[in-house]
DNA sequence: CTTATTACGGATATTTTATATCCTTAATTG
DNA sequence: CAATTAAGGATATAAAATATCCGTAATAAG
């Protein structure tokens, strides 16, 4: 039961997105090197956030990716959703109808209740990152980085962004 | 992010243990046929069920398997964790430390606000199944069967059964 | 219109994990 | 001692995650 890197990879790219000028646009490259990751491979964690319409894509010379939406619309449960996909941790094969006691279609009316503990459990899980926007996420960054740092990012950010200023 | 299947072939195999007469056993290959499952991999997760001390496995001609504590005491969390293990799904890489604008090691005091979001919701995650008592879910089984299943179910455990009666 | 840039999509390779089976050894009972 | 049964390790296969590459399409600038 594991989570893939790339919804860690994809939650820092929104947080610097959410960072950018209106209308400014970062490189897949100019991503991979910020977060220092390998740029082909997160080039396609942001095909699916692309296709989730968490951020807007445009090709050609002043191409590149900026936010779809506002930070504040946009929760951790999304990213995650937009990566690992939504379907269930715990999938019910229904082990009950099995074997020599299987239980009959008519005793399978509600979901076994194991199932329904997990599922649940899980809903609990997406509530608790459906919580949690992407401006949290930007002001817990921002409440940890040192003056320098964030003067260093700004100046790298007015380095590699098109589309604006 | 996906939980394997051997969690739900134990949880089955704790709820049919609880059911037994105290002091009885099912050997590894009763329980797969009761479950409908393929006998040697189960014997697999029994394996990881006993080494986590969720059962009590006794060898030779009387031995097989049988709850080595109360029902009452036993949560589908420890049920998980000892198939899955306990490691938290997301693991963070420490992103922030990486690129050109990386962050100093006295900015990272704080744990990263994305792998604290998770981490929040992996122990809500955690609670939810550590609420939920093996009895829970027996008793929800119980109360979803018929009469007539239940009966063939106390019918096949006597013939199944070693170690008492 | 041509050229450089940049994302998209598909194909592919590699590594890990999950799934599944088998065999030898050890323990237990009769 | 003989039959039974779980433990543990080795191994095989299938699936998923990880990672890269290339051809195509779109876009903006010269």
């Amino acid at each position: 039961m594991k989570i893939g890197k790339g919804v860690e990879w994809a939650a820092h790219t929104c947080a610097l997105l959410a960072a950018l000028p209106p209308d400014a646009s970062l490189s897949g490259d100019a991503l991979a090197e910020f977060l220092g990751v390998p740029a082909p491979y997160l080039a396609k964690q942001l095909q699916s956030l692309s296709r989730a319409g968490i951020v807007a894509a445009k090709r050609g010379v002043a191409g590149g990716y900026r936010l779809a939406s506002a930070p504040s619309s946009l929760s951790l449960w999304d990213i995650t959703a937009a990566l690992e996909g939504a379907a269930p941790t715990f999938r019910c094969t229904e082990v009950r109808r099995n074997g020599p006691c299987g239980a009959a279609q008519t005793e399978c009316s509600k979901p076994c209740p194991i199932a329904a503990a997990f599922q649940h459990a899980e809903t609990g899980y997406r509530e608790a990152l459906s919580a949690v926007r992407l401006t949290d996420i930007v002001s817990g960054i921002a409440s940890e980085a040192s003056v320098a740092r964030k003067k260093r990012i700004s100046a790298w950010i007015q380095l590699q962004t098109t589309g604006s200023a």
